[in-house]
DNA sequence: CTGGTGACCGAGG
DNA sequence: GCCTCGGCCACCA
């Protein structure tokens, strides 16, 4: 259900270490979100107590309301912000076994 | 049911 | 670099 996407992508999230980030469509993927727009949606909704400034557009850039709140906070984390965008080759998230595991882990049959 | 909207993405000119 | 179009899916009037 769709409450399960809100769960996955939310627990993803909260599964990006500090002074890394990712993008919409990443979480999407690794969350088995149905679409990226999920995922904004999600944050907007249920996202205030997240790490939501670890997500950002596939371009590199964040969210156009947010991009003074977000850059500051990642800069506080030590990610490397060039001409408004992140430095995705030094930051970028690769989905790295653990978080991949968590997130099969989480769709495996039998536990539910 | 339709239509509009959104913290999106990718391709094509 | 720019803009446009189409697709994506959940939510609401």
């Amino acid at each position: 259900m769709d409450e399960q996407i809100h769960e996955r992508v939310r627990d993803v999230i909260r599964s990006i270490p500090a002074g890394q980030v990712a993008t919409y469509g990443d979480v999407a993927a690794v969350a088995k979100a149905p679409s990226p727009r999920i995922v904004g949606r999600i944050l907007a909704e249920d996202g205030h107590d997240l790490p939501w400034q670890r997500v950002l557009r596939a371009n590199g850039t964040p969210a156009p309301h947010l991009a003074d709140e977000q850059l500051q906070l990642l800069r506080e984390e030590g990610v490397a912000i060039l001409d408004g965008r992140i430095d995705f080759a030094a930051h970028r998230w690769e989905e790295s076994p653990a978080a991949r595991a968590k997130a099969e882990d989480d769709s495996q049959p039998g536990l539910f």
